[in-house]
RNA sequence: GCCCAGAUAGCUCAGUUGGUAGAGCAGUGGACUGAAAAUCCACGUGUCGCUGGUUCGAUUCCGGCUCUGGGCA
């Protein structure tokens, strides 16, 4: 199945949930999330996930599906997401995918799977015991006699995908280099239009990520953190690793104050905005939309149909 | 008012036995193919508070001043 998909992405607080809805609105269109911490059920003020109202009658897909003490996978976000879209495609919808983590989109629209091997696997986990045992030297050794060119692309202290290159090799056989060149050559799964939402102004960017955190503590992130706490999840849940949660959860353990937790977690929030920026400024077939000072949905959904209509969207 | 300690990168500080200075954090840029809100990498010129003095040379030593802590009155 193929088809045509709309992609809206953007670093975090641009406003992708909230013309992702519009558009489908709009369009008879689906929302496909694609957000690495929106997919848990339970984190839904920290990770600011759509609520109802804000869907607005608009079906929603991958947001809070997931158990919190499951560990999603690009891989299997994917496995699920696809048959969601193509489904969407059946109905003679449009699927919408939004989300602010790149990896995740990008298994989606180009659609060819990851080489084998995952957390929590056989090999993985000997890989992970002979790393802290032995250090990377050994396992960077390692993959140059098998896949040089990757042992020479990775730098040497890039321990998780050192360890990922020669899982890869003990799992298939063949090089994460050789399956990286293969699914590059394939065309997409998807013919997607991106529309991406960022700030003009940094400054601006960073000044409503505040807001927003702010907006979170006093909505109760303290409260959902101790609530995923109490339901025996543990500390080292792949979920806990999203901004806001590992800081609050310092609190809850009284190592550092609310006032310490908040500062760093819109610290973190605008580190990672500007990493999702990195990531999605080397995407050519972004169509991007800047804000001037304050988010103005009337003219981004204009700008968006312009986008669309001229890429034969509807 | 007096005494003591500070004053060096956006922040916290180190350092120069006198030859114009460097860490961490922040910031900026980059990478990213089964943890990705994760992980990894690169980038450090700033009137060394101001002002005199000593010196070939002062951010470093000496004096004065200003400011900030702390103490004594």
């Amino acid at each position: 199945m193929s088809g045509k998909i709309v992609c809206v992405v953007g670093p975090t607080a641009c406003g992708k949930t909230t013309l992702a809805v519009e558009l489908a609105k709009r369009y008879g269109g689906e929302v496909v999330s694609a957000d690495s911490m929106q997919i848990y059920r339970g984190l839904t003020i920290g990770t600011a996930a759509p609520t109802e109202a804000e869907m607005d009658g608009v079906p929603h897909h991958m947001v809070a599906v997931a158990e919190p003490e499951e560990q999603w996978s690009a891989a299997r976000y994917a496995q699920a997401a696809i048959p969601i879209v193509d489904g969407i495609l059946a109905r003679g919808g449009l699927p919408i995918l939004a989300g602010g983590t790149g990896l995740w989109l990008d298994a989606v629209v180009r659609g060819h799977g990851f080489a084998a091997g995952r957390a929590g696997g056989e090999i993985r986990r000997r890989l992970q015991a002979r790393l802290e045992r032995e250090g990377v030297a050994p396992l960077l050794a390692e993959l140059r006699q098998v896949d040089p060119e990757s042992a020479g692309r990775l730098h040497p202290a890039d321990e998780k995908r050192i360890l990922r290159a020669l899982e890869v090799w003990l799992e298939t056989g063949k090089t994460i280099t050789a399956h990286n060149e293969e699914t590059r050559a394939l065309p997409p799964r998807y013919d997607a239009v991106w529309i991406g939402l960022q700030f003009a102004d940094r400054q601006d960017m960073r000044d409503l990520i505040d807001r927003r955190v702010d907006d979170m503590v006093e909505r109760g992130l303290l409260e959902e953190v101790r609530a995923l706490l109490a339901r025996g999840l543990p500390r080292s849940a792949t979920c806990m690793q999203a901004i806001g949660y590992k800081e609050f959860l310092g609190v809850l353990e009284g190592v550092r104050t609310e006032a310490e937790a908040v500062a760093e977690i819109k610290l973190r929030s605008r580190q990672y905005a500007k990493r999702q920026l990195t990531w999605l400024r080397r995407n050519p077939d972004i169509h991007w939309i800047y804000w001037e000072k304050e988010r103005d949905f009337a003219k981004a959904l204009r700008v968006s149909t312009e986008i669309l209509s001229a890429a034969g969207v509807c």
